[in-house]
DNA sequence: AACAATATATCGTTGTACGATATATGTCAA
DNA sequence: TTGACATATATCGTACAACGATATATTGTT
């Protein structure tokens, strides 16, 4: 149940969430995974079969893009912001914000009204 | 794109905002959708075709209990919260404040880190 | 040599939100 | 009085994101 609950509310925020990892400079996915899985604490499980489609998906609008790297034995794929990718950001953190505040503007009133426990 | 990025937002947190409006006391489908999408602005396009259903499901999950009204010309069918329900909002509220934190966490200096505009 | 960690990728399943559509009653103006 | 609009609930097919499982290959550890 409460699974199910975290992982309907990853969705829609999950692409802010790497788009940001990517704000501090670019990176791979194995790394994005830990990043996002160390800030999400034990809220966000994100899964490698999430992300490298999530991954692919974003490249394709446009706002990362990618370049291989074979220097090492394992190969890896960097991934790096776009201008577009930058105003992405910046429009759903307002995004955000607003839906933030709006979910409090109505749970606040709803949890006042309940019943103390 | 911004309505996809709403449309996703929305998902794991609507059943919590339906659940917030039934917190204020007893109502009916229509009048649930009308509240929701006044709270929500511009933000919330709340569907019949979503709401609906998403009614019957917190039903049969226990969280709320119908009634049908005959009493008026135009049938009404109302809800309200069970004791399961009321623990539910309390719990999700928890996690709806821990997932927005952690999104914070990782937006914050995303944003300080992207060129200023 | 066996096993774990690193690293990317795809595939089928599940579940939610959507738009369209159906149905029916009440209200109000032309 | 007829037509339009708001009220009221419901279902159906479609789209799509996140999941778990699986595949593949390399590097580090025991």
């Amino acid at each position: 149940m409460t699974e199910r609950f975290e992982r309907e509310l990853m969705r829609g925020s999950l692409d802010l969430m790497v788009l940001s990892v990517l704000a501090d400079g670019a990176n791979y996915g194995y790394l994005i995974q830990k990043r996002v899985r160390d800030a999400g604490g034990d809220m966000i499980k994100l899964q490698a079969g999430t992300l490298y489609p999530l991954l692919h998906r974003l490249e394709a609008d446009g706002v990362i893009k990618s370049k291989w790297d074979h220097s090492t034995g394992r190969k890896r794929k960097w991934y790096e912001l776009t201008p577009a990718g930058r105003r992405r950001i910046r429009d759903q953190a307002l995004q955000w914000d607003k839906y933030a505040a709006c979910i409090q503007r109505i749970l606040t009133p709803a949890l006042a009204a309940l019943p103390a426990k």
